[in-house]
RNA sequence: UGUCCGGUGGUGUAAUGGUAACACAGAGGUUUUUGGUGCCUUUAUUCAGGGUUCGAGUCCUUGCCGGACAACCA
């Protein structure tokens, strides 16, 4: 371990904590939680909250729960629930003891509304839907007080527990905080605690018909936990005056619940170009079929990216670099890009793989013969070994690596011009055919023996190395190469001239997948499993999917290799 | 016309009253049996006005711009 100069430089919320630890506050202890609703797959901008919570805690020596906030048993389900998990440790975080539920606290939270209750602090109200929300008022214009809000504590007490035992029908009441009608913020204006919902719950079944809130379950959750640091998104930020009054109120009968006192910290999400980030807009993809499913490689789920072939380090380092402050930001897709190339270049073994073959063939190579050769695994890991890759006398190379007329950059291989065959020979392209539709069918080289790949001796220089691969050993495969999902870089920011929003599919990406069914690969490649991750060289990185058999491979482009070529070409 | 939160290169994030820095992206070079990697160089920044101060990105103030809030969602 080498001793990295000291990172002295904190975000905000870093900064709020260590401002505690300096104060004495909660004895020192930081406790973290992170929350999610078990009703859709986790993305990239849970996992910017995981690592940030998770990250925080170990930081400082504290702890992190995963608490599932089940509190609208609607939408949610435990199917989530497991993917949640798995994606939370497939990332690299174990959260402290068992999994949480707000659902394990419904009892306590219930007798905690009952408590508010007969301080006159809560009340059951009859009003309907429609009419608290017109009475509610709006942002600039204070609301009304509901009819029922001075009933009886013996009143409320009665009713609230009749909503309990399901004597009423959905919608008929709600118990409500008495706060104030007039508050400039909505939150403060008798928001619900309760709503009356006969519904089966993932995990409590048929034992409830009513159902707390996420202001009355969330903040109350954390003071069970006894957590410290409630680190939420921008939007809760109007929440905070709630959260701190509930916990207020509890504090006046029971000191020892909201000890330590939980504090609420927003950050704001995380926005990536190209692509969108809610569960809304990615449910609606995997619904109306612009995408396979919740792990489509092109998703910006944790399971799509994780099938892209994006590794757990690389998502952390991202989460990392891409920082936690209070203001709006869209990150760009290049850096996600860059981290994964970082880990990869590291970690992934190379191999050959030709993605659009044309026919090479080494006239003055013997025709049956074959030769073992051995070509390191990883030029930037020295532990990383050699393999064999066998040479003959008709290879597939890249249709790409091959100009009739090629200009004078072009390092690659025209006719009279010399290449080298990775790990092999230097070649010199003698001739060509073409079909009558004029694709090169055939190119013809001859290759120098006296330039074999580590005991060259012909003191020969070549501007390109080019990969191959053996026609007689070639293993096909399916590749699919994937590119952004939207064509555009704030695909949900757009108007049209009467000031309406655009819809964001409009923006789909039609090229974000194109599949390549005939593509060869070393025969190295025969035996992968689902989730192995390779380079092929010069093409990118290249991850085995789930799809993948031994009769027929599939590989996922995760990401490109940069290209100053294909750069160079673009801006001629 | 309300309350709250923001505004630092193209994109993010730092600088905590004292030299505006780091990363990504871009440009150029170098190394290279991957046009990859590595290494070097380089372009480019404090929303605007006023005030406080020896000194302001930072504090105060006004304005402008952006975002959040009016589910019995979270």
């Amino acid at each position: 371990m080498s001793q990295v100069e000291e990172n002295t430089s904190l975000n905000f919320i870093e900064q709020i904590v260590e401002e505690d630890l300096a104060n004495g506050k909660n004895d020192g202890v930081v406790y973290t939680r992170f929350p999610p609703e078990p009703n859709g797959f986790l993305h990239l901008g849970h996992a910017k909250s995981i690592c940030l919570n998770f990250g925080l805690a170990q930081k400082y020596g504290g702890k992190t729960n995963l608490r599932f906030d089940d509190t609208n048993p609607v939408t949610e389900d435990t199917s989530y629930v497991d993917a949640i998990k798995e994606d939370v440790r497939w990332l690299g975080f174990e959260w402290e003891g068992e999994t949480r539920y707000a659902s394990d606290y419904f009892d306590k939270l219930y007798s905690l509304a009952v408590e508010l209750i007969k301080r006159g602090k809560a009340f059951v109200d009859d009003t309907p839907v429609d009419e608290i929300r017109r009475m509610r008022g709006i942002p600039t214009q204070a609301g009304e007080e509901s009819a029922f809000r001075d009933r009886s504590v013996e009143e409320n007490l009665q009713l609230f527990e009749q909503m309990k035992a399901g004597d009423f029908s959905e919608g008929s009441r709600v118990l409500r905080a008495k706060i104030d009608m007039a508050s400039p913020n909505m939150h403060l204006r008798d928001p619900i605690m309760y709503r009356i919902l006969h519904r089966s719950h993932h995990r409590t079944g048929d034992a409830w018909h009513i159902y707390p809130t996420y202001d009355w379950a969330h903040g109350q959750s954390d003071a069970i936990e006894n957590i410290t640091h409630s680190i939420c998104t921008l939007e809760f930020e109007v929440h905070r005056p709630l959260y701190d009054w509930f916990v207020e109120q509890i504090g006046e009968f029971d000191q020892e619940m909201v000890n330590p006192q939980p504090r609420q910290i927003e950050f704001a999400r995380l926005n990536v170009n190209y692509t969108v980030m809610s569960k809304r807009k990615l449910l609606e993809l995997v619904n109306e079929d612009y995408v396979n499913g919740w792990d489509d490689p092109r998703m910006p789920t944790i399971q799509g990216l994780r099938r892209r072939g994006y590794t757990p380090a690389s998502l952390r380092n991202f989460a990392e670099r891409v920082g936690v402050a209070k203001r709006d930001n869209v990150i760009d897709l290049s850096l996600l890009e860059f981290c994964i190339r970082e880990d990869l270049n590291k970690t992934a073994p190379r191999v050959m793989g030709v993605l659009n073959p044309v026919k090479l063939v080494i006239t003055n190579y013997p025709e049956r013969q074959t030769e073992d050769l051995t070509i390191e695994n990883n030029p930037e890991d020295a532990e990383g070994g050699t393999r064999t890759v066998p040479f003959s006398r008709e290879l597939y190379i890249e249709r790409d690596d091959f100009m009739e007329d090629p200009p004078k950059k072009f390092f690659r291989l025209g006719p009279g011009r010399e290449v080298r065959l990775k790990g092999a020979y230097i070649i010199q392209c003698e001739s060509f055919e073409k079909d009558t539709r004029g694709e090169i069918t055939t190119i013809y080289a001859t290759y120098d023996p006296a330039t074999k790949s580590g005991e060259d001796t012909s003191g020969k220089k070549v501007k390109g190395t080019i990969h191959w691969v053996s026609v007689p050993h070639a293993v096909k495969a399916e590749v699919r190469l994937y590119n952004r999902l939207f064509s555009d870089p704030t695909p949900t920011d757009h108007t049209d001239e009467n000031g309406e929003p655009i819809d964001y599919k409009k923006f789909i990406n039609d090229k974000s997948l194109v599949v390549l069914d005939k593509v060869f690969v070393e025969p190295s490649m025969r035996k992968v499993s689902a989730f192995d991750r390779f380079q092929f060289m010069r093409k990118g990185y290249f991850c085995v999917d789930p799809d993948s058999s031994e009769e027929n491979l599939v590989f996922n482009q995760t990401v490109t290799l940069r290209d100053s070529w294909a750069k160079a070409k673009k801006n001629n």
